[in-house]
DNA sequence: ATAGGGTTAG
């Protein structure tokens, strides 16, 4: 035995307890235990409580040890109740918290705040939607609504059950709220889709009379929020607040902030903050390499990667991933083959699905459309259905329509086949003037209920964030913004612009044209700024052929600069041209 | 008296 445990009086017993907060092995453990058994103090919860909080929670986590020492409790109260429902909760098991929960409340033992606390986080671990319910109205009945960490944890649950107005319904209940609760706030906005709500927060959480700080957590959250939308100059915002609050050196926010210039076309920004850290790890690496490959720059994402080994960083496979992406995106063929080759065998990274992926939008864009569908075939790993979407926008773009059929098939066979891939094929055979085949599977998309979601775009104008959907009428100044694109449509056909017929998104509705929403993006764009300003549109969905040209004839008959970020990469387009070699 | 929270940084 290295450590001598306290024997006895008053004095000791103090030191006993530190001695249980401290203990790291588990032979620490087994002695205290039976130094507990021996003298009964195991019925004092001033023991027994910080023993069972000690070996549920980590590093040794052994619930079997838990439940062991709470049998030998004779009257357990609440706060050893509470103790083993943590313990449930954080456990694989977390459904168990709330058993024990209902064990405690048959036994008459009244749950505290903290009680109901716990027992959410393990509705939250378990998605029991029920029960989470259920836990809230008792907590209203028990009149404990007015503890703001409870009130945290429900408004957690609502927003992991996807029910963001239930989540905001609780934040506006509570009587005094923190940044924690403000940040719970933000995430629910992000995780559930509300990204403009969120970065709202940054300044109503400031105001009002109770107001808080936004602290390094709520940056972090923040500045994803803007990466989602492109949000360029609320990220910057975020940026001069982290700075003036001296979050900079903080690593996390850093490496962040670099995610999040290059995800808004910023690279300029991306690379000043990123040559400002002292200390980059694989994570800072990997987001300047990722910035370079989504932005174009295939060549300046393999020279950061090689900086990166001279600088002794070892990548990992998310490095990996940016590198090989960045490869497909610049069409470099025999660089993202090597790396490909070089990765496990130098490196001991086992290529994932992310990486075949890469490799296989690679060859597909170079047109060996049947090498790739034999590289699928051939993986160790279950093929997913984006690998199988990047195969089928190939075959797209190289008119295979028999390939294209047979991909189609393994989607049907994930049952993961989506209306965008319908579209895909619609565009093949129309592409190919196959009509019976375009009419046969509209009817198929019509009998199955195949119906295409609205994909959304973003432009951000001071600051402030404008969204559009297809024949979405919501905005304020809709009327003048289809005025405006029915004129640039009028003076790109001037400059030689004509709608891809072949394109299947675009229909006449009764009153008006669709268009895609980037379109209505940009138009707002022109019609807002002056004359020149940078045009910088988010957009969830990729981009079409179709709008591709637009914003490429626009960039040169207007004069603007225009960058659209799909979901998978940049478009810069500038002078008629765009930046990318995405087989357009 | 004892006891609690938010972030998968790419």
């Amino acid at each position: 035995m290295h450590s001598q445990i306290p024997i006895s009086g008053f004095a000791h017993l103090e030191s006993l307890i530190s001695f249980i907060k401290s203990a790291t092995q588990t032979t620490q453990l087994l002695q205290i235990h039976a130094h507990l058994l021996r003298t009964s103090l195991i019925q004092q919860s001033t023991f027994s409580v910080p023993f069972l909080r000690r070996i549920s929670l980590p590093p040794f986590q052994n619930l079997t040890y838990s439940l062991h020492i709470f049998s030998q409790i004779s009257k357990p109260n609440v706060t050893h109740y509470n103790a083993m429902i943590r313990a449930y909760a954080m456990s694989s098991h977390p459904e168990r918290g709330f058993y024990v929960y209902r064990d405690m409340m048959r036994r008459g033992i009244r749950p505290n705040p903290l009680s109901s606390s716990f027992v959410t986080k393990s509705c939250i671990r378990g998605s029991s939607l029920f029960r989470g319910l259920q836990i809230h109205a008792r907590v209203l009945r028990d009149g404990h609504q007015s503890d703001t960490l409870l009130l945290t944890a429900l408004m957690e649950f609502y927003s992991n059950g996807a029910r963001c107005d239930d989540a905001c319904k609780v934040f506006d209940e509570m009587s005094v709220r923190d940044t924690v609760a403000w940040n719970v706030l933000v995430s629910c906005y992000t995780r559930n889709g509300r990204t403009r709500d969120a970065l709202g927060v940054f300044d109503t959480m400031r105001s009002g009379e109770h107001g808080c700080d936004p602290d390094d957590v709520t940056c972090l959250l923040l500045l994803q929020a803007c990466s989602n939308i492109c949000a360029f100059e609320f990220g910057e915002r975020i940026h001069r607040y982290i700075k003036d609050h001296g979050y900079i050196h903080a690593l996390n926010l850093c490496n962040s902030l670099v995610a999040m210039y290059s995800k808004c076309g910023q690279l300029d920004k991306a690379y000043e903050v990123f040559k400002q850290i002292p200390n980059k790890d694989v994570v800072s690496w990997t987001a300047m390499i990722s910035g370079f490959a989504s932005n174009g720059y295939g060549r300046e994402a393999i020279n950061g990667f090689r900086e990166m080994e001279r600088m002794g960083v070892s990548p990992d496979e998310q490095t990996f991933t940016a590198l090989l992406s960045g490869c497909s995106h610049s069409g470099l063929l025999d660089e993202g083959r090597s790396i490909f080759g070089r990765m496990q065998a130098e490196f001991g990274v086992v290529p994932n699905v992310h990486h075949y992926g890469c490799v296989v939008d690679l060859m597909g864009r170079v047109g060996l459309v049947e090498d790739a569908y034999e590289l699928i075939m051939s993986m160790k790993c279950k093929p997913d259905a984006t690998i199988w979407r990047t195969l089928l926008g190939a075959c797209k773009v190289h008119g295979n329509l028999t390939l294209g059929e047979r991909v189609i098939e393994h989607l049907i066979e994930l049952k993961a086949q989506e209306a965008g891939d319908y579209i895909l094929l619609l565009n093949i055979y129309s592409s190919a003037g196959d009509w019976e085949k375009v009419i046969e599977t509209r009817k198929f998309m019509k009998e199955k209920g195949i119906q295409t979601t609205p994909s959304a775009s973003t432009i951000e104008l001071k600051g402030e964030i404008h969204e559009f959907k297809v024949d979405d009428t919501s905005h304020s100044r809709i009327n003048e913004v289809y005025e405006m694109l029915d004129e640039i449509q009028k003076q790109l056909k001037i400059g030689g612009y004509e709608a891809d017929i072949t394109n299947v998104g675009i229909k006449e509705t009764e009153t008006r044209l669709s268009y895609h929403s980037e379109k209505l993006a940009m138009a707002f764009g022109v019609l807002a700024t002056p004359p020149g300003t940078k045009l910088r549109v988010a957009k969830d969905l990729r981009i079409c052929t179709d709008c591709h040209n637009f914003a490429k004839m626009l960039s040169g008959v207007y004069n603007r600069e225009v960058i659209i970020r799909d979901r998978t990469r940049f478009h810069h387009f500038r002078e008629g041209q765009c930046s990318c070699n995405d087989f357009w």
